[in-house]
DNA sequence: CCATTAATTCGAGACCTCTAGAAATATGGT
DNA sequence: ACCATATTTCTAGAGGTCTCGAATTAATGG
């Protein structure tokens, strides 16, 4: 993951209303959820709702699979993995120095 | 680390510039550098850089230390891994189920 | 067909962010 | 006191985000 992949989407993941649906996402599981389930569980009026969800599948933090009529929302956990693995590698290199001094 | 505190710390991560600055100031370990020296490196005008660290010191991603007429930043480390903390265990619950289906 | 359900797109208002030059502040040196 | 250095605060414009009701699209069932 490179410098404007990760900063892109620590922006998606950094709106309350996203995190909270990413959260929820991600303990749904690989099965993932409908978007009437996430706005039944969240409270998020629907239109709000399918912005935020746009948002994080332009960075692929979800995807969307169409099943008929309802939309399915999966995390893309690999793609929060190499951003975990970004933010510990590329941010925590200076770190190893100190990690006795808290 | 809770909700609000995350979802504010990623906001701060998620914009080009302050996500170099960070790196850098991380790269440059606990001893920090100075608001010239980040500057100098990356060549954002005093005052747009003065509002990014500002609110990167809001949200503690960084700390300042004023020396005489030097401000020296440095990096709240323990707040970036209680981030990727908060990323890992509150975000990765649902992947162990799943991990070999990659 | 028509109604219902599921979700997206449109449109508009309110608010926030980003940017950067100019002015201000603070400190140290001479 | 004066000047250079280091950084912040002020200010304003441009553009982006968030929100959500209304309208729209799409699919299913009767």
């Amino acid at each position: 993951m490179d410098h404007e992949q990760a900063a892109d989407s620590l922006t998606e993941l950094g709106n309350t209303h996203r995190l909270a649906v990413f959260r929820f996402l991600v303990r749904a599981g690989h099965e993932g959820a409908s978007v009437g389930e996430i706005q039944k569980e969240l409270g998020i009026p629907a239109s709000t709702l399918s912005h935020h969800l746009a948002r994080m599948t332009k960075v692929r933090l979800i995807r969307q699979e169409k099943h008929s009529r309802t939309t399915i929302c999966i995390p893309e956990f690999q793609n929060l993995e190499r951003l975990i693995d970004f933010l510990k590698e590329e941010c925590c290199a200076g770190d190893a120095e100190g990690k006795d001094a808290a």
